[in-house]
DNA sequence: CTCTCGATGTTCT
DNA sequence: GAACATCGAGAGG
């Protein structure tokens, strides 16, 4: 098991939103482990993007992605979802990748029993996700690089993988510009 | 399969 | 008071 480690973070945004796909995402709680491999994933680049949370500055909600990276970043949006993003490049800098879909690998039982549905349905949204693995607001700040309840790891590929981009999703908010950025990565089915 | 719409509560204006 | 980095139910093809 090779756990990503902060370097690996401390990058380029859309390098490691591209690079997180296929690696393995990784909750652990008492006695089970629940992953799936990354196969969906957008970037959100800092002050500069429209559609970042970080657009108009620091405030208590998106604190978190000013600190280092390799922390997660999740909140709360539409009255019942949590989404899980994990925070990129230098402390300082409010940029971070959005998980919104991964292939689920284990634990699928324990997945299906938190979504009350299985198939395509378990893991196939950034909030799906966070509900199958039980993430939720307590995650905002977590450490990922440390691997003690939720990390990414390396994961050998079954495949060649084959990586597609396309702009955004449920960003019409944002300025055109930002809005048709290609800055969504899905990995080729 | 596609499309439309309501749910629900935190955050920001 | 409005908007929201979404989801699922229900209607229609």
């Amino acid at each position: 098991m090779i756990l990503l480690n902060r370097i690996f973070y401390n990058r380029p945004t859309l390098e490691v939103a591209h690079d997180l796909l296929g690696k393995k995402l990784v909750r652990r709680m008492d006695g089970v482990e629940l992953s799936g491999i990354i196969v969906e994933t957008e970037a959100y680049i800092g002050v500069q993007d429209s559609a970042c949370h970080a657009h108009r500055g620091r405030t208590e909600r998106n604190a978190v992605m000013f600190g280092p990276p390799g922390l997660a970043y999740v909140y709360f949006t539409y009255g019942m979802h949590y989404l899980l993003n994990l925070v990129t490049e230098e402390e300082g800098n409010p940029c971070a990748v959005l998980l919104r879909s991964i292939e689920p690998l284990s634990g699928l039982e324990e997945m299906q029993k938190r979504r009350k549905r299985g198939g395509k349905e378990l893991t196939n949204g950034p909030a799906k996700l966070c509900q199958a693995l039980n993430i939720d607001k307590s995650f905002n700040g977590w450490d990922v690089t440390e691997g003690d309840k939720l990390w990414v790891e390396n994961h050998q590929p079954d495949r060649p993988l084959m990586v597609l981009s396309t702009p955004r999703i449920g960003i019409a908010y944002a300025r055109k510009k930002d809005r048709e950025a290609l800055w969504r990565f899905l990995l080729k089915p």
